[in-house]
DNA sequence: GGGCAATGCACAATCGTTTGTGCTCTGTCC
DNA sequence: GGACAGAGCACAAACGATTGTGCATTGCCC
């Protein structure tokens, strides 16, 4: 079914098939006879119109890419799907990609989807470095980060207000007493992980003692990681009263470290985390945690890429605040753009005075 | 960038470039001193061929569409991420849909995804029917359908061996002493829900026991369905022992029914349910479970659905048996293949003997 | 009735590839 | 030296849409 064949058939031009087709039949004056014939034929036909020609010459896709570290993981795929549902109503649709934590692959799927003629990349970053990222950006290809920021990168990025966040939970662990308190890091040098850290240890620092870094270990936000930190922290400070555990995964491992170990929570050893689990209420151990706005974190970073298409955004208004006023020099562009969402602190039974 | 640059730059025609390009060099007798020449322009200049012109010109788009009611939806995403990471060493894509649990949302998809020329479809399907999904398939767009299958479905079905585990899961209550079993049920005309309903059904009967249609409830599967259903099996069965919910959710609303109501699992009550929980174990309430194996579900899925493009599957063998020897008669295509993948029984503390 | 505006549509170029075919050389052999 | 084979490449037609422009026809007015 091509245009050709709608146009043959209620005989007319392809031009005039294709402008029936767009609502351009008024400003090119064709008659509502002719116009409601090419519609008839077109419906009787089932045609569809071949979004592939109709890229090559508009020179517009249709398509946004999306490249996670791991789909499966809950929190990647929420964001996909505020992707998706978000763009969606702008005719977009959505080309997955899945950067199994490993930087080449994401190169390779960031190169992949722009063969494919993307419009933009939304992307969650797996590593230390996003220098590919700002080249296509820089070639012409609108990207937009997610969640795993770096310092300095030069393009719009989306993340909670993980400085906020940090300090809340941090207060409650010190609030309640505790002083000796081990970080489970994510990668190190990601910003969520160094801004979450320096939050931490700016709360600290008002309530007069500071968080050396023996104190903190783990470099991946993965339960593996959490488990290990937690065995490494142990080891260095048997007399550790708490944990403050960068993300969920972590903290589950922290868990099962802690009670491979005999230790109770939060008997003798509090333990606060970052992101939230759906059933939590269930689990033996509920947790303190700062949850982060997930959907509201899909939908800003949706409606900020669609902004940088010059396309109204979603409905929802972009509602966040570019906060930094601007990142280390560079041009002037937009796409120095800090967005941030607010978290909500959940207070659970996984925090108690320290005993020791 | 265009071929043309490339072209232009390096001295040659469009064609001849092309061919430098695309390994077919000898084919066409070209030097070998212009193949290099061509390939070192392109690399200079990052050439990367436009997907969109040559999808145009090859019928060939490389896109595979994936729509599931709810990416956000562990399960769902596991199987989203396998297709991605399967048909990628084809060289394919994934376009991803999100039908939110709608038929009308599905259809949609289903049309905007052939609009941009999906090579193949992989659903899992939301409602009772899928005839859109049929006639898509009869137009010649291969589909795949898989986990939420229906009778009669005319199309290639990937799925867990239902049957088998819900008569598994059916025999720890059964042995355990339990006959007045509530039962969670998911969509009810789906083929899942009727299936592992009959496994549970012919293990009773061997028991000697029926379970009558007033022992089942509920009809969607999720967390919200699994709470009413709960309710409602409990008041019009106080003396329920144990319930069997056909979906992990559904195993968390009855757990939240059941305290709500006081009643202490397993000590009042006893839950089996399908699909596992990642972190089941930190849980107050470890259900004993039949867990499918998503992962496999989704290569098995991928495996189908490059056979039907006439592709290598991704290495790992199709090693399922297709069961049914032939589904309601008509055509004899291979598309009334169902495939099987077994699933694990997993024994928790969550079943007892009855007390009551 | 001739001029002019408005109406209604078709022609053809274009987007960036792929690919069948045909043209021009160069060298060899008789 | 002319025929001929083969090597090496260019031409041009697709693929299926969009869109600027130009060609008819009609109606109206003076």
């Amino acid at each position: 079914m091509t245009l050709k064949n709608v146009a043959e058939r209620a005989g007319v031009s392809v031009s005039t098939a294709s402008r029936a087709l767009n609502g351009q039949a008024r400003k090119y004056r064709i008659s509502r006879t002719t116009e409601k014939a090419v519609r008839k034929v077109a419906d009787d036909l089932g045609f569809q119109a071949s979004q592939v020609a109709r890229s090559l010459r508009l020179k517009r896709s249709g398509l946004i890419g999306v490249i996670v570290p791991d789909v499966s993981n809950p929190f990647f795929a929420s964001i996909a799907r505020q992707v998706s549902l978000g763009v969606e109503a702008s005719g977009f649709s959505v080309l997955l990609g899945d950067s199994r934590e490993e930087t080449a692959i994401e190169q390779r799927l960031a190169r992949q989807l722009r063969a494919k003629q993307v419009e933009a990349l939304l992307v969650c970053p797996v590593g230390v470095s996003c220098d590919h990222l700002i080249q296509l950006d820089r070639a012409g290809l609108p990207v937009v980060v997610v969640d795993r920021v770096f310092e300095g990168i030069e393009l719009p990025c989306v993340t909670s207000d993980n400085l906020q966040a940090a300090r809340e939970l941090a207060e409650v662990l010190i609030r309640a007493g505790h002083r000796r308190i081990g970080v489970l890091s994510g990668v190190r040098e990601s910003l969520p992980a160094k801004t979450r850290l320096q939050g931490l240890r700016t709360a600290a620092e008002q309530a007069g003692f500071t968080i050396g870094p023996s104190y903190v270990a783990g470099d991946a936000f993965t339960e593996q990681s959490g488990y290990d930190a937690t065995q490494e922290l142990l080891d260095r400070h048997p007399d550790l009263t708490a944990i403050f555990a960068m993300c969920n995964p972590a903290a589950i491992g922290a868990i099962r470290a802690l009670h491979e170990r005999g230790y109770t929570i939060p008997g003798d050893c509090s333990v606060v985390a970052f992101d939230d689990h759906p059933s939590a209420d269930l689990m033996k151990t509920p947790l303190t945690v700062a949850v982060q706005d997930i959907s509201r974190l899909g939908r800003l970073a949706t409606d900020v890429l669609l902004e940088r298409l010059d396309l109204q955004p979603t409905g929802h208004q972009v509602d966040a605040t570019a906060s930094s006023p601007s990142v280390q020099g560079v041009t002037a562009r937009s796409n120095s753009d800090r967005w941030q969402v607010p978290t909500t602190l959940l207070k659970r039974a996984s925090v108690a005075e320290p005993c020791r």
